[in-house]
DNA sequence: CCGGGTCATCAGGGATGCGTCAAAGTTGCC
DNA sequence: GGCAACTTTGACGCATCCCTGATGACCCGG
């Protein structure tokens, strides 16, 4: 889940922001002034910032200072300064993105989203997500790679296909109709001899003894799992 | 030097970008319409978008759709439209910003800085990535070079940036759609049979054997992939 | 013991995708 | 305006992949 941070001093702004961030099932924090944001930054890890500049403590550029001597959250300011000097200013400390009250709720949600959005990574990361090994071989689902004793194993698309719904799932059952919905396509519900001609060559090529598979395993009449 | 892609179709307001940003030390293209935005895009490599949303061929929220397909490169939108509507449309379509218009330049110039601050990458961690090294050849992507035995091989535009998105890719598999619209843009992401010719000139220039290919491997059905 | 159903395996033929070559079209430069 | 380099397009042979039907093994209930 998302979790925002909103740091404002006047209460029916913030009590405005909570309820309409966690309708959206984020998770929100509070503070009412630059001192107490920084500590909750540095506490609860957000995933954003909505920051008030006109904050009773700190002037609202420090506290961006403050945030960015650290982190690369995304700070997305608020600020009843129209004056472009101001904007400038808090832009150039390390702000995301500006928002002049009054403000639309429906806006300022849109780039509160474009701000997580970006911010999540992309590539690389995911490394644990990517690899699946087993004692006889390694599937790389990035780099769409099975490697067999130190070799490389071709696939077709369909079987690569395949493995990869199937790897996915590791450990679950996946049943027949969804197996060839997947790869085949939604109007191939029903034609089961397709799979088993291709879980029949992906045993061939991945398994140690093709005729008693250990890895990918009939459950009959339900459809197939993968194990490791 | 950061590339700048000003998208607009007012010659006036076009004009006033581009003195400020060459000002500033930007390069920058223009375009006056949705169509050659996106080939421009596809073609230089901007490090920012500057959008204006009333464009003459292409609604805008296409516009950034179709940059969207392919690369995260920041989007910032102008335009004359306030209503929040607008906004909420083009910031989930994948914009990064959005300023109304008329805006001042100091502000646009500071949201500017801000979306290519922070899509830099955090960190060291490409000085490895600018040279690649393989038996028979070195690609040395930031000077643009590639050496074979002792001496320079002469690559094409095309045949360069083919060699550059597989490469920045070694030993993933890269889909024929993902190498299409990399090289060629977004709208090509169909014509495998440009793929095919140019990928068999790169074969023929660096591979030691080019009708057995050692680093460009073809997947069939899949895409290509390079290996050291 | 028999019969229906599901599954595994095999092999052939049609379709598809890839590599190659050559020629036409485009672009940019002198 | 002409030339050279580059890109696009089309055609062809060939390898590979996908589908299909046939056959036999296995499991269960009758």
């Amino acid at each position: 889940m998302t979790r925002v941070l909103v740091v404002d001093d006047e209460p029916q702004i913030v009590r405005a922001l909570v309820i309409n961030l966690k309708a959206r099932k984020y998770e929100v924090d509070a503070a009412p002034d630059g001192k107490t944001a920084l500590e909750l930054a540095a506490s609860r890890h957000p995933d954003v910032v909505v920051l008030d500049l006109g904050l009773p403590d700190l002037d609202g550029v420090d506290v961006i200072r403050g945030l960015r001597g650290w982190t690369r959250v995304p700070i997305l300011v608020l600020s009843a300064r129209h004056s472009s000097d101001e904007k400038v200013q808090a832009l150039d400390a390390g702000a995301d993105d500006y928002v002049t009250k009054p403000f639309g709720m429906d806006e300022l949600l849109a780039r509160l989203r474009a701000a997580v959005r970006r911010a999540e990574p992309v590539g690389p990361g995911e490394d644990d997500l990517t690899t699946v090994e087993t004692e006889g071989f390694t599937v790389d689902l990035a780099a769409k790679k099975v490697n067999r004793a130190g070799k490389d194993v071709r696939l077709t698309p369909t079987e690569w296909h395949l493995l990869e719904v199937l790897v996915r799932n590791t450990g679950r059952l996946v049943s027949q109709k969804q197996l060839l919905r997947e790869v085949w396509g939604p109007s191939y519900g029903t034609e089961t001899n397709y799979l088993r001609v291709y879980m029949a060559q992906l045993r061939r090529k991945l398994e140690k003894d093709p005729s008693h598979p250990e890895h990918f395993i009939t459950e009959p009449g339900m459809g197939y799992r993968f194990e490791k």
